[in-house]
DNA sequence: AGACAATAGTTGCGCCCACAATTATTTCTG
DNA sequence: CAGAAATAATTGTGGGCGCAACTATTGTCT
């Protein structure tokens, strides 16, 4: 934090509205709501069902979602959008729940991989469901698999840059 | 978490691709990323500047759009999309910091609003160009302001349906 | 080959927020 | 009006994640 301006102590002056600016700062502040609406609505909804939270089934999605059905530690990170030390104990949760396991590559022994173990797959498909009955809430309910298409392209577009530039 | 099935143990067999699903699902995998990959840019932003994390540049800025430079505890952790436990402890520390203070409600005891004091006023001044340089990068190279606007209300009417719904 | 930089992952620490239980006040109901 | 239900905010507890420091391994440069 800053140091301390010459405050002036006492309630601010109205004077002009800070709080609402250009469209693509409400663009913003709209994305940051919904994803937090949504988001919290689908933990609601898993959390009420008995089954893990959303990070779990970001993870267990993104797994599957490979090839080989095993991610290395840095690409998963980057996958959900943590950091390299927030994602170790991620990993480590779901080990212990027996639903991934750590396996090793031999040609380059600092990488790691998760690997999607039967229990995990079986979970996946469990949550699956409540996920997307969500999603059919928030985004069907409204939007046209067209519309939702171009809505995902124009976030790409955004993330793009967010990513690449810096 | 649910109890434990039949474990089959081993790894799992790569069968149905689990990862990818309807354009919905898609859209709400880019929205989340670019939420946590727009706001993480923020963040850092904000620290490398030396300035307080973005969670108060939300709070200072929503109440600063209230007419009246105050906002009730209950509307701002709905403005916030935090529950009200978390919102006073953030109140707490704005309060610690001489940013905002407490003022109370005369004719309902039970409310009390948080107030913007001029100090908070002249951060949130300070935190703007900080924010909206990220916002210029990541939305503005690539969206006109239509382009954020229809973003602003398709993103909009999913929050609607996601937050009347239930 | 040997030293230095770069990469991959883990660990300790602290902050922040959700959840549930609690207090204080107001509103409803018989 | 007394008691129950509803509303507004706070407090204690716990988990999850970021940050920075650390270890281990690989790549690079002379």
């Amino acid at each position: 934090m800053p140091a301390e301006r010459s405050i002036s102590q006492g309630p601010a002056p109205a004077s002009a509205p800070l709080g609402t600016c250009s469209p693509h700062h409400e663009a913003w502040r709209s994305l940051a709501r919904t994803h937090a609406a949504v988001s919290g609505r689908m933990q609601e909804a898993l959390a009420a069902a008995g089954l893990p939270p959303l990070a779990w089934f970001e993870m267990l999605a993104a797994i599957a979602s490979a090839d080989d059905q095993r991610m290395r530690m840095g690409e998963l990170a980057d996958a959900l959008v943590i950091t390299r030390g927030g994602l170790t104990k991620l990993v480590d949760r779901l080990v212990k729940a027996g639903l991934i396991e750590r396996t090793f590559c031999d040609t380059d022994r600092r990488v790691s991989y998760a690997t999607l173990l039967q229990a995990g797959a079986e979970l996946l498909e469990e949550m699956v469901p409540v996920v997307s009955a969500e999603l059919e809430l928030a985004f069907a309910a409204r939007l046209t698999e067209r519309q939702a298409d171009e809505l995902r392209a124009t976030l790409d577009s955004v993330r793009g840059t967010a990513c690449s530039g810096e």
